[in-house]
DNA sequence: CGATACTATCTGGTCAGACCAAGCGACAAT
DNA sequence: ATTGTCGCTTGGTCTGACCAGATAGTATCG
């Protein structure tokens, strides 16, 4: 029975005028640049009222199809701004020092990573995270900082937590963070020692992992993680101030 | 000269609201599933037109903050961005049994989320989770088994932890391992022993979160979660079966 | 007494009309 | 040629009104 009828969908009339809008720009009707008519002259064409009008210019405008100058008029905007919409970009910016939960959130899930990894771990998953260990104390010679190696210490350890799940989140976790610290992330290169203190804290690690020692492989994850965080709010303070 | 003079910057009343608002979810003083009070009275609360209000509504919608239900009310949602979720729900689907990582993974942020909660948990918090342990209790009495009863008494514990991250990214498991296990879900009412046993476990937890014993409450957390998803494991083993 | 039907009220969606301040152009005064 | 003024246009905002569906409390009927 269920399967014979239909939900009936009520579409909202500024639904259909952004719809129409988009697909004048898809057609190419509409270019950037071009100046749409007046709202007053707009809800006479298409016969709705003003509030609908601006609803929908609005949706169009945080979509990033249009531009709406004040006194000036509504213009076709080009697309070549990548348009994300990514929510939790939004409330961290509303907030940076909210960034920090974020990182609570990371050695939740790394302490629990570096435990199963230690109960679970395969002889092959071992390897490849003495590889990534090796790749960091190579690259951690060079001037800056490599990020990137080690975020593949940390992913290599997920991976061997046997969860495909915890790779995925914590990989995107990093890949979100990178783009609010990267400005300030340099500093750290500044002071040599915080390289070779991870390396050494990382290599810990390493070792109660590959002792099978899952208690001890989550209490140091979570030590260096407390500890990498303690860095970073003072980074994030100190550029805060000014 | 141009550094001198900055340009007058005109901040729409749209904007203004719509900031508030986001304030109001990165605070954690409105969280995922929270009604919002209704247009006619946000104006008077805020001192602003229902254009504007709605303006401002509608923004938060397109950019995902809230949910706006016609004739039901506005809501605020639970953000997807850390777990991006959608693109999983395929790889799910395919292997029913995967979702048991995806409860390993919650187990990881709820172990934390009572650890933390013991912690850092106002009164306020400890009458919050009080009261939904006795919402539980009375909807156990009822022949199913009561889902979101149960759900309230674990987010009131994330909220009682003060990281609005955890408590968007357990809702959003919820939301989304929801639609997976509610076909199967059921059978735990048909063994009514279950309801009181997970209600005697959630009163545990309580009580150590109400004696701020943070190592206790995790550990009752983790065990808690753990007995739940064998028992998932089972139903699922055992519909997969058919 | 219990189930059904109704009604008052609340919700978001839409429309209409009004006013504001700033941009802009035409035109006059200097 | 520069400056000042006036009037029109523009988006931004507010108010008030109505609609239709949802909801809950009340009244009615069996």
């Amino acid at each position: 029975m269920s399967t014979v009828f239909e939900e009936i969908k009520v579409e909202k009339v500024s639904d259909k005028i952004s719809e129409q809008i988009v697909k004048l720009i898809v057609d190419g009707k509409l270019n950037p640049g071009d100046k749409l008519p007046g709202e007053r002259q707009l809800i006479d064409v298409l016969g709705v009222g003003r509030s609908s009008l601006r609803e929908a210019l609005n949706r169009l405008e945080t979509l990033g199809y249009i531009e709406i100058r004040k006194r000036k008029g509504n213009y076709v905007k080009s697309i070549d701004a990548t348009l994300q919409l990514d929510p939790l970009k939004g409330l961290i910016q509303a907030d940076l020092r909210k960034i920090v939960q974020l990182y609570e959130l990371r050695r939740d899930l790394e302490q629990a990573s570096a435990y199963n990894a230690a109960l679970k771990r395969t002889t092959e998953d071992l390897k490849r995270i003495k590889e990534t260990l090796i790749a960091f104390r190579r690259q951690s010679g060079a001037a800056r900082f490599s990020w990137s190696a080690d975020q593949d210490f940390h992913l290599a350890i997920a991976q061997a937590s046997q969860n495909f799940l915890r790779v995925h989140v914590i990989s995107n976790i990093f890949e979100f963070s990178e783009e609010f610290l990267a400005p300030v992330i340099e500093e750290v290169a500044n002071q040599r020692d915080n390289q070779s203190i991870i390396a050494q804290q990382h290599e810990a690690i390493y070792q109660a992992i590959a002792d099978q020692n899952a208690e001890l492989a989550g209490k140091r994850m979570d030590e260096h993680l407390c500890w990498t965080n303690e860095r970073l709010i003072e980074l994030i303070d100190k550029n805060q101030g000014i």
